[in-house]
DNA sequence: TGATCGCGCCTTTTT
DNA sequence: GGCGCGATCA
C-alpha cells in the first residue's frame, strides 16, 4: 500500500480502498469522514489512474470545498488537484445550467435571486392578490414553495388542505412566472432545473455521466430530494457513488433535507457497500459520553459505539448565569483566563448558540473587554445595502431583465425617477409579461407602446437606459472589477455614499472591499463572479489567520471543530427552540443540534444558561434545557443544580401556559436597602414571587449580584 | 419627491 | 430592543 494510506486506521483504509460501485460510509462525529473522502479521491487518482477531471466531489459549504482542494494539492500536486470538480450542489448546478441550460430555455445570462429578492417578489404578489402579508408572511409562504420545489413537486398540482395551502398555491404560479420574466432562478431552481434538464435532455445527461464517472458526497444525511435525484441521474451509468453520512448530525430537515435518503440509497442499490467508522479522533471520552447521553433519547436510530483513545479528559463545565449579559461576561472571562494560563489560544475558542439574536450580548461583552472576535453570519457583508446596490448594478449589466435589481437601483442614487414613474413602468411591464427593462427601453426610445410618463421622468429614464445598455454591451470585454469601477464612476455612487459622515466612509470601504473580491474573479466571467457571490455561505468567510474566538450558530458549526467550545443559552424555548416544542420530529432535530454542538469540542466544553433572559426587551425567567438533565452528573462540574431545574421545568409544563393569577405583592421592592447575614448590605434590584416566598435580586456592596430567597433578608434600618 | 418619525411586529436555523 | 413599513410633513 502507498504512503497515502499511512495514518489511516484499518476501517478508514477499507473505506478508502473500496471497490467501484456504490459505497456508503456511516460515521460518527470526529471520525475522519472528510479525511476518508479526501483520501478516496487521492486513491482513485493515484492508485486507480482515474483522471481527476472525471471526479466530482460535493461538499456542504464552499469552505469545505476549499479545504479539501488544499489537502488534495499536497496529495496530488497543484495541477492535478486543479482539474477536479469540487463544490457545493448549488454551485455545481449553477455551472451546469450556465453551460447547458439553454436546452430547456434558461438563458446564459440568468441571475440568481437571493432570499431578499425572493421575499420582495412574494410580497408583491401577495399584495396584488389582496392577501394580507402580515397574516401570511412572505417568508412562510416562501418556505412552503421552497419545500415543494425541493421535493420536486409543484404546489399547483396538490389539493390544498388549508387556506394557507391555498395561498401558497395561488402565489406559486405568479412567483414562477415573474422569476422567469426576470430571467432569474432561485436557490431551489438551481437544483430542480438541473434535474429537469437531465430528465428532458438525455444526451446532455449522458455527457455529464461520462464526464463525472466518480461522484463523492459529504454530509449526505443533509441532502434533499432534488439533490438525491440529481445524484441518481448522474450515477446511473457508472454507479460510482461514494457518500459519507451521519444521521445523528442531520440538522436541515426544515429546509427539505431528508436523512431517509440513506435508506433510499440502500433500496436503490442492492449492491451497496457499507462501512462504519466509530473511532473518534477529536474529543475526550467525557465529551463523547455526554454527547451519547444526549442523542440516545432519539428514537429510530442505529446506535453507534463511539470510542476514543484520548482518555477521559476534563469534566464539562455547566454554568448558570444571572442573565445573558452575565452569561456573556462569564464566557469572555473564562476565555481570558484560559488564554492567560496558556491553556488555549483565543482562536481555539468558539461560542455557539441557537439563534443569531443571541450573538449581540456576547459581542457586547467582547467589545467591552476590548477583545477581537470573529462573527459568522448575522451582519453579512453581502447583505449590506451598499454592497447589494452595487451587485444590483452588476446584475443588471449581466441581465437587464432582472426586475429585483431594477426596482432596487432604478433611482439610486436619486436620479429623478420617482415612485409614481416606477409604478407606471412596473405595471406596464407586468401586464405584458415583460421585464421592467422592456418598459425602460420603450420609454427611452419614445416608442408608441411605451407607458406614459412625464417629460422630466422621460429624460431621466432615457439616461438610465443609456447607462445600463452601456454596461450590458461592455460586459464581455470588461472583467468584473473594471466593470465595477465604471459603474461607480458613471452613477456617482462614491459621492452619494461619502457624505462626510463616518457611516458613509464605512460604506465606501465596503465598496472598496467588494472591488477587491471582484478583482479575484478577473480571470473568470462576470456571471461566475455573480453566481459565487450569490452562493457564498456564512462560514465561507471564516478566516484561519485571525487568532480570535469564533461566534457562530450551531448550524454553522457543522463540520468544524475547536479545542474549546461554549454552548450558550441552554434553556427551554431556546435549545430546544420554542417553535419545536410541540413537534416530536422537530424536537428530535433540536437534540441532534445539541449533539452537533457538543461533538465540536476537542478538550473543553462549557454549557451555559441564564436564570432570566430578555426577549424583545422584556426579561423573562428561563428554565434550563432538558438536554442538561440528560448529561450524567459525574461528567460535569459547575453551579448547575439539576433537581432544582427539574422541579422548575415540571412546574412550567404542568401549569397552564398563561397563569390567570396576578403577580402577588412582594415584601421587597426595587431600591430597598437590605441586610443579609453573610453578604452584608445591598440594594434590591428586583423581587419576584417564587413558590411560597420571594426571589430577590440584590446588588451587595461587597460581593455584587446575588439572587436570594427573601427569608434570608431583612430590610436595613438605615 | 424625499426625509423623518413612530408604530407594531417580531425570532429559528441557511444554500 | 431593532427593524421595516407606512403615514406625515417640508
Amino acid at each position: 500500500m502507498t504512503d497515502m494510506l499511512k495514518g489511516l486506521n484499518p476501517q478508514q483504509q477499507k473505506a478508502v480502498t473500496a471497490s467501484d460501485g456504490p459505497v456508503l460510509v456511516l460515521a460518527g462525529p470526529g471520525s475522519g469522514k472528510t479525511r476518508v473522502l479526501t483520501h478516496r479521491v487521492a486513491w482513485l487518482v493515484m492508485e486507480r489512474d482515474v483522471p481527476p477531471r472525471q471526479i466530482l466531489a460535493v461538499t456542504f459549504t464552499n469552505k469545505a470545498a476549499r479545504e479539501m482542494r488544499e489537502r488534495l494539492q499536497t496529495l496530488l500536486g497543484h495541477t492535478r488537484a486543479g482539474e477536479l470538480t469540487l463544490g457545493t450542489f448549488h454551485a455545481t448546478c449553477a455551472r451546469i445550467l450556465r453551460r447547458d441550460g439553454e436546452a430547456i430555455g434558461i438563458s446564459r445570462d440568468y441571475v440568481i435571486f437571493d432570499a431578499d429578492d425572493q421575499e420582495t417578489l412574494v410580497r408583491q404578489i401577495l399584495r396584488d392578490l389582496n392577501i394580507d402579508d402580515k397574516k401570511y408572511r412572505p417568508a412562510t409562504v416562501l418556505s412552503a414553495i421552497s419545500r415543494a420545489k425541493n421535493d420536486l413537486a409543484s404546489p399547483a398540482t396538490q389539493t390544498p388542505s388549508s387556506y394557507f395551502d391555498e395561498v401558497v398555491r395561488r402565489v406559486y404560479g405568479p412567483y414562477h412566472e415573474r422569476l422567469r420574466a426576470s430571467n432569474a432562478l432561485d436557490f431551489d431552481d438551481l437544483l430542480g432545473e438541473t434535474v429537469r434538464l437531465f430528465h428532458e435532455q438525455p444526451a446532455v445527461l449522458a455527457r455529464y455521466q461520462e464526464r463525472y464517472r466518480y461522484i463523492l458526497v459529504d454530509e449526505f444525511q443533509d441532502t434533499n430530494t432534488a439533490q438525491y435525484a440529481l445524484l441518481r441521474q448522474l450515477s446511473a451509468r457508472y454507479h460510482n457513488l461514494f457518500v459519507v453520512a451521519d444521521e445523528d448530525q442531520s440538522i436541515y430537515l426544515w429546509r427539505g433535507a431528508d436523512y431517509r435518503n440513506i435508506s433510499r440509497l440502500r433500496e436503490d442499490h442492492p449492491d451497496l457497500l457499507t462501512y462504519l467508522l466509530e473511532q473518534n479522533y477529536r474529543s475526550t471520552q467525557n465529551i463523547l459520553d455526554a454527547a451519547r447521553a444526549v442523542i440516545r433519547h432519539n428514537p429510530n436510530r442505529t446506535e453507534k459505539q463511539l470510542f476514543t483513545r484520548r482518555g477521559e479528559g476534563l469534566k464539562l463545565f455547566v454554568h448558570e448565569a444571572y442573565d445573558q449579559e452575565e452569561e456573556a461576561q462569564f464566557i469572555v472571562d473564562t476565555i481570558t483566563e484560559l488564554v492567560a494560563a496558556r491553556k488555549a489560544r483565543p482562536g481555539d475558542c468558539a461560542v455557539m448558540y441557537r439563534t443569531n439574536a443571541q450573538s449581540r450580548a456576547i459581542e457586547d461583552a467582547f467589545v467591552r473587554a476590548g477583545l477581537p472576535y470573529r462573527l459568522v453570519g448575522a451582519t453579512r457583508f453581502y447583505a449590506r445595502r451598499e454592497v447589494k446596490d452595487l451587485l444590483a448594478f452588476m446584475r443588471l449589466a449581466q441581465n437587464p431583465a432582472d426586475n429585483a435589481s431594477m426596482s432596487r437601483v432604478i433611482n439610486v442614487p436619486p436620479r429623478a425617477i420617482g415612485k409614481q414613474t416606477v409604478l407606471v413602468l412596473e405595471e406596464a411591464a407586468r401586464s405584458r409579461g415583460e421585464a421592467i427593462w422592456w418598459a425602460v427601453e420603450a420609454v427611452a426610445e419614445g416608442r408608441r407602446d411605451a407607458p406614459a410618463v412625464g417629460s422630466r421622468a422621460q429624460t431621466a429614464v432615457a439616461a438610465f437606459h443609456r447607462l445600463v445598455r452601456g454596461w450590458h454591451d461592455a460586459r464581455e470585454q470588461m472583467n468584473a472589477s473594471a466593470l465595477m469601477s465604471r459603474i461607480v464612476a458613471e452613477t456617482g455612487y462614491e459621492s452619494y455614499l461619502r457624505d462626510g459622515s463616518e457611516e458613509g466612509e464605512d460604506r465606501w470601504n465596503n465598496i472598496r472591499e467588494l472591488h477587491t473580491v471582484a478583482a479575484e474573479y478577473d480571470e473568470l466571467s462576470l456571471a461566475e463572479f455573480l453566481s459565487s457571490v450569490a452562493l457564498v455561505s456564512d462560514v465561507d468567510g471564516l478566516s484561519e489567520e485571525a487568532d480570535a474566538p469564533t461566534l457562530l450558530t450551531l448550524h454553522s458549526a457543522k463540520g468544524l471543530e475547536f479545542p474549546v467550545v461554549f454552548i450558550a443559552g441552554l434553556e427551554e424555548g431556546l435549545l430546544p427552540h420554542s417553535r419545536s416544542l410541540d413537534n416530536p420530529e422537530a424536537l428530535a432535530e433540536e437534540r441532534r443540534l445539541m449533539y452537533v454542538g457538543v461533538t465540536r469540542a476537542r478538550d473543553r466544553l462549557y454549557l451555559t444558561h441564564a436564570f432570566r433572559r430578555s426577549y424583545y426587551g422584556d426579561y423573562e425567567p428561563a428554565t434550563p434545557s432538558r438536554f442538561l438533565d440528560d448529561i450524567p452528573a459525574h461528567l460535569t462540574e459547575g453551579n448547575y443544580r439539576r433537581d432544582h431545574r427539574a422541579a422548575a421545568r415540571s412546574q412550567t409544563t404542568w401549569t397552564p401556559a398563561t397563569p390567570a393569577c396576578p403577580p402577588a405583592a412582594t415584601r421587597f421592592h426595587t431600591g430597598d436597602r437590605v441586610v443579609h447575614p453573610l453578604f452584608g448590605v445591598g440594594i434590591v434590584l428586583e423581587s419576584q414571587p417564587a413558590r411560597d416566598e420571594e426571589q430577590v435580586t440584590v446588588i451587595f456592596e461587597k460581593v455584587g449580584f446575588k439572587r436570594i430567597l427573601s427569608s434570608f433578608l431583612s430590610l436595613s434600618k438605615e
